[in-house]
DNA sequence: TGTACATCAGTGAACGCGCGTTCACTGATGTAC
DNA sequence: TGTACATCAGTGAACGCGCGTTCACTGATGTAC
């Protein structure tokens, strides 16, 4: 919560751990009242129907209240954004986690169906985050770190596991741009590390770039999948969807060569 | 466009091909405006930013005059989506009509180029009709003829393109409920038929339920490639997109079996 | 431990805005005889 | 061809609504001495 007035901890701010003033007690309390009736109100009604004068009526506050906690609507957004990236690299890390001594396919299982899950249980919070942008709205640069706990999930168990060879064309050398690309996203999730890969891992070459590419188009088609389904397009070809998903997670386990 | 008043052809409807009378055209010609001036808000704004006030205002009417034309906004916004979903279907058409001696690769190609290189250059009619769905507006069924044109051109390439045997897994029964939706797929492609193809198409039996389920997966991964690009979550990664997006047209091309 | 002052949460009124939709109306266009 | 009536496009005012944000204020909580 980078935007609350208190917490740009200046000469007076609170330090980790200090035992905190029965004020900071209610304010750390009511700024999670606030943005829980906001997500409720989002999962209700979607992200532009959120107004900050119906989270404060909901909370018997005035809605000039809410200014002490949050200085904008904007802000506001910006902590659910940030709430909800977060919310969903702790499911898929947590699902990785979940699964120590497993290969990197059931991992890949798991981490897949971890992230349609938490979509398929929090749709609003869903668009909010991969939806068409709100028109308006400029991200700030602090959601970056939360928006690729998942990217880095997924990736990492990829740097984590063997792989086989995954198809004949990739000597080929990728397309234009895309060499730098996914040699840049390979060198990266190597810096990131995956958080419960040993230490080996870490050591490891990173993902190679042909590999890197596949992953890429998983990664697309894994949340173009869970977004054609949440957003209703689905409807009358492949829905429910559960099985189709099932079917494609291991399509793209062998298209990017995590063996059976 | 069902939802103006003159259209619902009454006892004294215009048969098609008659004489337009001048307040008939003068009618047609102000209903296009509406619709160029809110297409124009839309690409500037978003959809939910539309309002039939300022429509009306840049026109030089006042806004109840627009109640002549369109019964309430959401059946403006409904004429945009039909409007959309058919510019798209027809690129896609057109794309692959521009090459009637080409193999089915070609074909798929164009028709995906076609696809992304439309919701580049409306991309807000592209998020109004694949992003988020508006909360609280309903697409009622006249929409569905239009959505479906792009899919029956995309899936109209593969029932018309001989396939080698995908993957070696294709023997194995699709899971649970999808062998009965590709199976259910296939048979509607065949019934709809590419408009292009030739009468030995329409007598094909249609695309193999396995294939099907591969194009299923091609496709969320098509528009879950496009959403990416679009909204944003892709900079960092494979921003600009056009050779990732190329590489993954020949990937996609390659796992449904077209050959090369 | 007690007092004086500073900080802060919450109030209530107000500003200024834009929206969708309805309604009674005027005047022009079209139609039937 | 001319007249009487019906249809329809567009006007202007109004209703009722909700929104984000600002501002001067009160009273409670926290802090320094």
């Amino acid at each position: 919560m980078t935007m609350t007035q208190a917490s740009d901890d200046g000469p007076a701010g609170r330090r980790p751990g200090a035992a905190l003033t029965a004020r900071q007690r209610a304010r750390d309390q009511i700024t999670r009242e606030i943005k829980e009736e906001a997500r409720r109100q989002l999962a209700a009604q979607g992200a532009q129907r959120l107004s900050l004068r119906a989270v404060a009526r909901e909370l018997g506050m005035v809605s000039s209240a809410l200014y002490r906690y949050f200085p904008s609507r904007d802000d506001l957004l910006t902590a659910l954004i940030i709430d909800a990236y977060d919310a969903l690299g702790a499911s898929a890390e947590a699902a990785v986690a979940r699964r120590p001594g497993a290969g990197g396919r059931a991992r890949w299982r798991a981490c897949c169906h971890a992230i349609r899950d938490w979509a398929i249980a929090s749709p609003h919070e869903y668009a909010l985050i991969y939806g068409s942008p709100v028109p308006g709205y400029q991200a700030p640069p602090e959601t970056i770190d939360s928006a690729a706990r998942v990217a880095v999930a997924f990736a990492g168990i990829l740097a984590g596991a063997p792989l086989r060879s995954p198809g004949p064309d990739d000597d080929r050398p990728l397309p234009g741009l895309l060499a730098g690309q996914a040699e840049k996203l390979s060198q990266d999730i190597a810096r990131a590390g995956a958080p419960p890969a040993p230490a080996s891992a870490r050591l490891a070459p990173g993902v190679p770039p042909p590999v890197m590419a596949r992953a890429l188009v998983a990664w697309t088609q894994l949340f173009g999948m869970i977004s054609f389904e949440l957003f209703g397009q689905l409807v009358g070809s492949a829905d429910p969807a559960d099985d189709f998903f099932g079917y494609a997670v291991e399509q793209m386990a062998d298209f990017v060569g995590l063996p059976a």
